[in-house]
DNA sequence: TACTGTGAAGCACTTCACAGCG
DNA sequence: CGCTGTGAAGTGCTTCACAGTA
């Protein structure tokens, strides 16, 4: 797995918290909106309101990349777009290859906000022989085989990986041997990654189990409405049974005694 | 904006953290697998590893949801299946309405993962005429007009939208007056819900932006290797300038003095 | 013995509330 | 006067370390 320090030491570069750096985004969107409209300057409360976000936690974020505001007055957009670009590295080019084109993948390539800031889809690749040569968003899809080459020649450090999960790990290794640093996941896969590598993950179906999870407790308030309290959302449910768990405690329904199938 | 109480109050849903929450799809995952390889049972060091978190926090995060394990042995895989699916609502269906069926929403429509776990795409819908009736993924694409239509008769609580951003807010406002009551957002905007609507975000861009940020910071690192550190980015870069900023303050390279265009 | 379950300590982020300044 | 910038207090999550138990 890891190679030198194993766990990661709560990553705060260069004092920016990783909480801030994640909101940064955000307000240069609003900024960006705001400039497009030839807004020149922009309260915290205003800004925070565009972003989501409450003011206090704006201004102490603003806080860490220095004192870009004006007493009395705000912030001036022009500058803080720039500030922030800058601190994002967003003032640079940066190539990215997306490895796995498939639906997932073919959408990312014809995605628009890719482009916007900086990123710039420097290759495809894929698995598929018959797919090498087509054009996906007017870039041609390169085999698998030459994905060492690719990176190198052009100088790809970000990699994004939308193929299936079976060859995500695989696809990974060889994306970090041939120089990429940093990886965007699609695949629903835990990736292990020296050192030094950042992985960011994107997973849809965990997004929507975690929605499910509060749209269950909504149904159970509701049916709640009267005198008592949490609902058994499912009753007629399958319910394994192994092992002999004595004395447990589960907070409600310990589990029914029929088996699945 | 908001309807009822303003900000959304820490969330801690029946005692279990939002925190572990988030990870309990990650745990159901590697369960899952272990499942279909017929393993009885795993310790939480093992079950950590394949979920990519440390064993103190798992076994801390399994406490919340009740005592479901055997002291030296370990957990039973089936029996915690069912127990996380339980808790995450998974053992009822859950018809899901996809908005805006462009590339992403193509890919998301055809995605598997959704149908493994208790989610089904119950409707597609787009605002062009000419999509009307066109199969995706084997269903067929509706229009926006009959939304509302479309979301009671699917009893659909879970939204997905997947428009341009411009669309983004008024679909979103459809979906909630048509009654539903969660939505992962994938349009590059904040949308505004009434309490008791939750959204989730999904934000590629953003990602990538946070991945660039650290990217850079590498290349700062590894270009300070001799005695002197941070490298400023972008020496030649266009840097805006407007209003009078008077005692400012970044931390380094203040700004060049060139107008970009 | 080998592992879980959990108080207690530590840490990071958020929010408050107000001093400071244009 | 209005709004930023920030110490200090508050909150929630993570990690430690070990008592408890099959």
């Amino acid at each position: 797995m890891a190679t030198g320090r194993t766990h990661r030491p709560a990553t705060r570069s260069r004092g920016i918290p990783e909480a801030t750096v994640a909101r940064l985004p955000l307000y240069l969107r609003a900024l960006t909106a705001l400039s497009e409209r030839s807004v020149p300057t922009v309260s915290s409360e205003e800004l925070a309101a565009a972003a989501g976000v409450n003011s206090a936690k704006l201004r102490k974020d603003f806080s860490y990349l220095g004192s870009y505001g004006t007493r009395g007055v705000g912030y001036d957009v022009e500058y803080l777009v720039y500030q922030i670009s800058r601190e994002l590295g967003l003032t640079q080019d940066w190539p990215v290859a997306i490895v796995g084109i498939g639906n997932l993948g073919a959408a990312l390539a014809n995605y628009g906000g890719f482009a916007s800031r900086g990123f710039r889809v420097a290759a495809l690749i894929d698995a598929d022989p018959a797919m090498a040569g087509t054009p996906v968003a007017g870039i041609a899809v390169q085999h698998t085989d030459d994905l060492d080459r690719i990176i190198s020649d052009n100088g790809v450090s970000i990699g994004v990986i939308t193929t299936p999960p079976g060859a995500a790990q695989q696809v990974c290794d060889r994306l970090v041997a041939a120089g990429v640093t940093s990886i965007l996941n699609f695949a629903p896969t835990v990736l292990s990654v020296p050192d030094g590598v950042d992985v960011r993950k994107v997973d849809l179906s965990i997004e929507l189990q975690i929605l499910a999870f509060h749209e269950q407790r909504k149904a159970g308030e509701e049916a709640a409405a009267d005198g008592r309290a949490a609902v058994d959302p499912d009753s007629d449910e399958a319910p394994p049974m192994r092992a002999t768990p004595a004395g447990r405690k589960g907070p409600d329904g310990d589990m029914p005694a029929v088996m699945p199938a």
